[in-house]
DNA sequence: CATCGGCGGTGAAACGTTTCAGCAGATGCT
DNA sequence: AGCATCTGCTGAAACGTTTCACCGCCGATG
């Protein structure tokens, strides 16, 4: 059914060599029998098959992305930073949902292995799963998004995100809010947990101890578990109860945002939101949502091409690249609060 | 560097021929036999070639998914059920996105081409491209996805948009709206098409003309297009003004919603928005949007069945499922309004 | 006129699997 | 004992490319 490279020069009565070249590199071939080639080609629907290129080249053009949550906005941006790069070098993507789940995040990591993909781009599960290091071992060039490597030997790109708690906590300590709420606290995500750790270091720095900090853990770390959030929030008693909260997602932050304006809690004059990875849905919700800005697209870009630097070997070195957060000032936040300690 | 299946073969003391066996046949292979092969597999860190298979077998072990934006969530909703039910086959999906342009989408379908994928699922831009017919005419079964196919030659899911504008209009005329804004006119989308020409026959049928029907038409089909119409409602002067706004999508919607928010038009005592395909963020949002809901899951899920089924062969009939909308009311349409013709 | 270099092309090997006909030896049946 | 059957394994062909050594021809060169 599918016509062949010897199809093809058997009709343009050539050797299969010279339809090859036509292929791979025209200038090489007389314009007569390139134009004899290209229309047998036309004529008989010819379409490269990769799989047979693959195997004679001992590597595809594919690079395997292997993220936490498609649902999540932030890791679509993410695939279209590392889907420009990787498209402009004529590379095609695999894009693979581990949902967090390790057992998935394993069979997608095999799967791309087999494929033999050029390189893989991944934010891990809470665990760097052994598949990732077999995959290292066997020379498969893997760069680490979003998540801080183990070690110096290999790439990542990621994001301060100590620095990112921090700098909103600070914003709210700033706007005089005094009890404070770190959504998110028990995920066994390294990013999650580094941003606790910058909120309690900003809230000791101001207060001299974290106490007037209340961590909620929710389910998942997903529009349902900011709701969540909200419900637990509004069960504390008026005096104890945080007046602020850094959520460390924006889809939480969203949650939390609708379940307090569902209990008549008003956004920001009675309770301030700030969330995490400033996706579009954070400006664009109802209340504009203060968020802990990433360079989504960028962090993509800059993996891939971390990646294809690996890739193609050539002295190569492991390079970490860690980006800085921004704080993105919007109504969730917008009131100063009297100072009542 | 990759050990391949000889090399397990001398190391094993057995043919290529027994290890492929017990790769794939496992039961074929006498048991101390297969345990040496697997030892062998261990200590050598062999992994199949996954090229070297599809050469041989023909096709791969893969299917196609294009998107029109990757960053609407409806879609990556689809891209979860069509997952879910590709990877209990074994099947890698891969996800492309097209972003509407029809250059993109036809350089993604001749990439999937050359991989020789079982199957393309596909939500195609405005017009059919020429390239998806190659496809078809190669004997790649293609499903089309949310869009109604032109012939009775192919399957297709969708859902029956013109219904799914008419019950949004309906639901707004029940509640006193008069004069009504659709909102994503211009798309060449026959999906938007279809939603329009609902509203519209729905307005007619009650009001006896269309003439109250103010039509928008975005720059696109985003936020963005959602704040730009806002501004354009908020200009019209306030007798002529339509009183509730039916969106082409939900992405349009949260904009619609947030534009007028800060033009302080009250949702939905002041104004009514409907939706259309009831993402989460929709029942997320601060107003949460009343929306039409289309089955994004099933809809992936079912295409994903039905190019499985097509694939195979096995006297496949192409077949269209159309799958019925669903008004899901909540708050931003939850108002009665005072019949003022 | 012998030689050389370049151009345009050929033909076969190699990539790593799967598949299948075939074979040796063990087992069961008459 | 003779024959059929089954079990477990072998070896080679085939899939469709790319690559590379090689070859014939022609015009230019000394």
């Amino acid at each position: 059914m599918n016509a062949s490279i010897r199809d093809v020069a058997l009709r343009a009565g050539v050797s299969v060599g010279t339809v090859s070249n036509v292929l791979n590199r025209p200038d090489t071939v007389g314009e007569a029998t390139r134009d004899r080639v290209l229309s047998a080609i036309d004529a008989l629907g010819f379409v490269r098959n990769e799989s047979a290129r693959q195997l004679r080249a001992g590597r595809s053009r594919t690079i395997g992305l292997v993220v936490l949550d498609i649902s999540n906005p932030f890791f679509t941006d993410v695939a279209r930073g590392v889907e420009e790069v990787a498209n402009a070098q004529g590379l095609s993507v695999i894009l693979c949902n581990s949902d967090d789940l390790p057992d998935k995040e394993a069979a997608h990591l095999d799967a791309l292995s087999e494929q033999r993909v050029q390189g893989v781009l991944i934010t891990p599960t809470a665990e760097l799963s052994p598949h990732l290091d077999a995959l290292r071992a066997r020379g498969v060039p893997v760069v680490l998004v979003d998540r801080r490597p183990s070690g110096p030997d290999q790439c990542a790109v990621a994001v301060d995100d100590v620095l990112g708690g921090r700098i909103a906590a600070e914003h709210l300590l700033e706007r005089g809010h005094r009890r404070i709420a770190f959504v998110g606290g028990a995920s066994g995500l390294p990013q999650v947990q580094e941003r606790h750790e910058g909120v309690a270091a900003a809230v000791r720095d101001a207060l001299g101890s974290d106490d007037a900090l209340t961590v909620l853990s929710p389910e998942a770390l997903t529009v349902a578990g900011g709701r969540e959030a909200a419900a637990r929030i509004v069960g504390i008693p008026a005096a104890r109860r945080p007046t602020a909260a850094i959520c460390a997602n924006d889809l939480m932050a969203l949650g939390l945002l609708q379940g307090m304006v569902r209990h008549d809690v008003r956004v920001p004059d009675d309770f301030a939101i700030v969330g995490y990875d400033d996706i579009d849905f954070a400006a664009a919700a109802a209340v504009p949502l203060t968020s802990v800005r990433k360079p989504r697209h960028e962090l993509g870009r800059r993996a891939t091409e971390l990646l294809l630097s690996e890739a193609l070997g050539e002295g190569h070195r492991h390079e970490q690249q860690i980006f800085g957060p921004q704080l993105v000032v919007r109504e969730s936040s917008m009131v100063r609060r009297e100072t009542a300690s």
